[in-house]
DNA sequence: AGTGCATATCTTTTT
DNA sequence: GATATGCACT
């Protein structure tokens, strides 16, 4: 079907490769479109082709339509499957997230609004210190709310689109008043420093529309048909945007699912979808309700679950699939246990079932339970992937030499700046910085400008000011630089310069080391970009990148290893089997949420989006004990788990796996058969799971098991390249590495 | 100014 | 258990 021009498409074709509601979806062009897809029901199917379809009729063209995603992967799936249907008919056709191409909108448009092309945008880390700089700045009484909370109140406050006056006018108590007085300075701030948090990017289009009707126009003639996924997750902003945008053609098409909303937390209103049919009377409605993921039982099992929420709409995935295995519930003394048992299935399921890695995932509520996991499957020698946690571009090293970058491209970013000054160490402290910037904002100009000027101020003593000017020339020369040298000189060169390297290097820490590794891993970032995006990608290219990208769009579902991640992670995507761990009260459902009902039905639809990933087989693990904070707490059977429809469920009780044979109720057992985990060292065999070996043919390897059953000891052995292989050992020439 | 140690304070989930 | 902050010391 690829590779064919696109007059070759013929819309009947497209057609016949989706089933009836799909196809409605995708040929019902014109107005308002609601389409309602349960989990794995064909959605990205239905965009993907609904773009084409519009390509082939030659309805539109590409840059007539926007199609709208909220994570990278989503877009970058959604733009190879369209790619496949209409080749060559890419050019031009607006696919991506709402940051990224709101961020597009706003490079060029920005000017308006009084930002420069080159706006940097703030993370969540950026965001705090800028909170504690004002905080201390105004020498507000923080009214012991953390700079964490304030901005948390903030943000609420920005995707309600309530203004900084509004805050104040609307503030009741004397913590709000203190937020409000964070919460205007923040912005004025941010403004001066040309840069915007995640909020902005979705706000300030609103600005712009509202301020500049002819943008407005232009943008709203633009687009002939939009296109947006997960529309269950939008918010205010989100949803006033799209209002804006498709106010002209109005031929505005959602697709999403109630029970997948799972970010609520973050300004996600529910209502947007479930009220859909009322903001577009017009409007049609499709359902998708066949599914074409998972089996039977796991579908009527998570069914059973996310009914028990009363707002949603009511609908029925079903499946013409096997009816397959009941879903597993895995009852175990503790976490540690938990991880070992999951381990051992994974293990056996490899070794006797036709399966890889790759078709595993371990899924949990927070991320703090990958420790225990990450380690049982070390020890095993399975490899694994895990995916978020402490991500790549937030470690201090790489957003040390990011900061470079940033205050290269956006002279006026002085929390970067800030940053960097001093880093690495060239004796410009506190005390000094405080003069620095108090001198630029006497004189109305930038931080980095005020670098310049040091010579004029007569309290720096003069050894500062010389490293002051030092610092400010190399900025300047590197600056000057940039049109001549690719991203990736430039960044290298600073990393040279500063001795950023060898300075990690010389500390020699194990720590220092990985933090080496990730300054190393940084540069030969920029280069991929480069290498992917083509010669022209500039260094406000890569670092717009770094900012809107997640792990989970760098993780590579090919790689033969099992999959650790947060179930918010998971969704969108899809496993054969699929371990949901930690269903304990307080931890899944999370305790903050306990005594909310609107976030209790979050938990369940967070439930319901874990248990729809498996394909197979879904297990469901709680443990008796489990190690929270640092100590051992006892933990109660979470309520999704009673909710559960028994009929289709078998329960496991591996409590007491090695101690079976005394089994009671008693607490007090229970401590006298807890296995003493520390002191289990394993017998110093040469080989064992886990040990890395090379072999004169297949290549390096892992070693997964060890049958010594026989007269000669056999292994079996994980090779990256050859893939698996049972091998006699003393037949085999392998080498330990 | 910069370092190291003790203490506190937590932990959702992410574009 | 991990990280951030504060304080004392060099």
């Amino acid at each position: 079907m690829s590779g064919k021009a696109v007059h070759s498409i013929d819309p009947e074709w497209i057609k016949k490769e989706l089933n009836e509601p799909q196809s409605q979806a995708v040929t019902a062009t014109e107005g308002p479109v609601l389409v309602l897809a349960g989990a794995g029901s064909g959605k990205t199917r239905v965009l993907t082709y609904r773009i084409a379809y519009l390509l082939a009729c030659g309805l539109a063209s590409p840059a007539e339509i926007l199609a709208m995603t909220f994570t990278n992967k989503a877009a970058a799936e959604m733009r190879e499957r369209v790619t496949r249907l209409a080749p060559n008919m890419m050019t031009g056709l607006w696919i991506g997230t709402f940051h990224s191409l709101f961020a597009r909108l706003l490079r060029r448009e920005g000017e308006c609004i009084g930002y420069d092309r080159n706006f940097s945008i703030y993370d969540e880390y950026d965001q705090n210190t800028l909170v504690k700089q004002i905080i201390e700045d105004l020498k507000l009484d923080t009214m012991d709310v953390p700079t964490s909370g304030a901005l948390h109140r903030i943000s609420d406050a920005k995707n309600n689109l309530v203004s900084p006056q509004d805050y104040l006018n609307n503030a009741q108590h004397p913590i709000e008043e203190f937020v409000a007085k964070v919460y205007k300075e923040y912005q004025i701030r941010l403004r001066n420093m040309n840069a915007m948090d995640f909020d902005d990017l979705l706000l300030n289009p609103i600005e712009l529309f509202e301020r500049f009707p002819l943008v407005r126009e232009f943008y709203q003639d633009k687009f002939h048909y939009i296109l947006v996924d997960e529309y269950q997750d939008t918010n205010r902003a989100q949803y006033v945007m799209l209002k804006y945008l498709a106010q002209k053609h109005k031929n505005i098409c959602v697709v999403g699912d109630d029970d997948q909303s799972i970010y609520r937390w973050r300004g996600a209103e529910i209502r947007n979808i479930l009220d859909f049919e009322k903001d577009y009377a017009t409007c049609s409605k499709f359902r998708l309700e066949q599914n074409y993921r998972s089996t039977q039982n796991i579908l009527s099992a998570a069914h059973s679950v996310i009914t028990n929420n009363r707002q949603r709409h009511a609908k029925k995935l079903w499946t013409e699939g096997p009816v397959g295995e009941p879903v597993m519930v895995l009852e175990v003394y503790d976490d540690l246990e938990e991880a070992r048992t999951i381990v051992d299935k994974i293990s056996y399921e490899f070794r006797r079932v036709e399966r890889n890695f790759h078709d595993f995932a371990i899924l949990y509520r927070t991320n703090a339970q990958s420790r225990v996991l990450e380690e049982a499957l070390r020890t095993e020698g399975i490899p694994y992937i895990i995916v978020g946690g402490v991500k790549f571009y937030e470690r201090k090293e790489v957003k040390d030499v990011l900061g470079y970058l940033k205050v290269l491209v956006n002279p006026a970013d002085a929390i970067s700046l800030r940053r960097i000054i001093n880093f690495p160490a060239r004796g410009i402290g506190e005390a000094s910085l405080a003069k620095l910037d108090g001198y630029a904002r006497h004189k109305k100009i930038m931080l980095s400008e005020a670098l310049s000027h040091v010579g004029s101020m007569a309290d720096l003593p003069k050894r500062i000011s010389e490293r002051v000017l030092a610092f400010s020339a190399m900025m300047n020369k590197y600056r000057s630089l940039m049109s001549k040298f690719s991203p990736f000189e430039i960044a290298s060169a600073i990393v040279e310069e500063n001795g950023i390297l060898r300075m990690l290097k010389e500390e020699n820490t194990i720590e220092s080391i990985s933090r080496a590794e990730n300054v190393r891993e940084l540069l030969s970032a920029i280069a991929d970009f480069a290498n992917s995006v083509g010669p022209e990608a500039t260094l406000e290219d890569f670092l717009e990148h770094v900012s809107l990208s997640t792990d989970i769009d760098k993780w590579d579902d090919k790689a033969n290893a099992v999959t650790l991640m947060t179930l918010h992670s998971a969704k969108g995507l899809e496993f054969p089997v699929v371990y949901i761990t930690g269903l304990e009260e307080g931890l899944f459902p999370l305790s903050r949420s306990l005594s909310d009902m609107m976030a209790l039905e979050e938990e369940r639809r967070l439930f319901y989006v874990g248990a729809t990933r498996s394909k197979d087989m879904l297990y469901l693990s709680w443990a008796r004990y489990r190690r929270r904070y640092g100590e051992r707490l006892e933990s109660v059977k979470s309520r999704f788990l009673k909710e559960l429809d028994p009929e289709f469920v078998r329960i496991d009780n591996l409590a007491r796996p090695y101690y079976g044979k005394h089994a009671t109720t008693d607490e007090q057992s229970y401590q006298d058969t807890m296995p003493d985990y520390e002191d289990e060292s394993q017998e110093r065999l040469e080989f064992r799971p886990g040990v890395r070996v090379r072999h004169p043919m297949f290549g390096k390897g892992t070693v997964i098991q060890i049958d010594a059953a026989g007269s000669n000891v056999k292994l079996l052995v994980l090779f990256d390249t050859a893939g698996r292989k049972r091998l006699v050992l003393p037949y085999a020439k392998l080498e330990i590495l």
